[in-house]
DNA sequence: GCAAATTAATGATTTATTCAAG
DNA sequence: CTTGAATAAATCATTAATTTGC
């Protein structure tokens, strides 16, 4: 676990500090909209746009709305996973090698059965 | 309101016996519990042994047992599958044809992305 | 309280899918 | 590609629960 931070965020500008990026409460607000509006991965044409409508409200680049939209779609579908976890225990559903998380006629039956009456 | 809700027994009607199995609460909880534990699908000698344990509490058949397990089994699915739509609407996922209920990796992406910076 | 009417729950059947063998 | 076994999904039909008017 030697990791080696490759990236160097000296880029971005000078000033002693790499410092990162801060949303203010108003840009994080408006990010947070668009999400729950649907949007999930903004095209280049969308990011510009809303870095220019959200420049309003402080410092703020393009690849910070980037980032932004890709960790908050990974975090969320991670909650979403966890949600799924619960649900297949409580209903002892058993997913495949092939289909991690997939219930209903996917999943694996466990025990055959023979129609007798 | 003129409905005449008389339903011929068009089918299995037959002779005077047209009752349909009504289990005891313990034959339920019997059941029930065996479902919880685990015994989805059983075989067709676990329902022998569980039609011969159960007619302690009342009279009860191979089949009854068979069809309480199916219906219960698709009906648990039943209940699973609204509670995955509503975790998919809320976070705004798009079930494929092919994977119905499927979400995850498997999801249909609607908007395609450039990287740009 | 009480039955008729309506609705919800669930036992029983039928139909469609899936999967494997040939 | 066809076929048969297994079973999931959809549907039908009956019973129980609930509502409603008296």
């Amino acid at each position: 676990m030697t990791s080696v931070p490759v990236r160097a965020p000296t880029r971005g500008g000078g000033g002693g500090g790499g410092s990162r990026w801060c949303p203010t409460p108003e840009q994080v607000m408006m990010l947070e909209g668009m999400y729950r509006g649907g949007l999930k991965t903004p095209t280049a044409t969308q990011i510009q746009q809303i870095t220019a409508r959200l420049s309003i409200y402080g410092k703020i680049q393009g690849k910070n709305v980037f980032y932004w939209f890709q960790n908050h779609k990974a975090r969320d579908r991670q909650k979403l996973r966890k949600k799924l976890m619960v649900l297949y225990q409580q209903h002892r559903l058993y997913p495949t090698h092939h289909h991690p998380f997939l219930p209903l006629h996917q999943v694996v039956i466990i025990q055959h059965f023979f129609f007798f009456l």
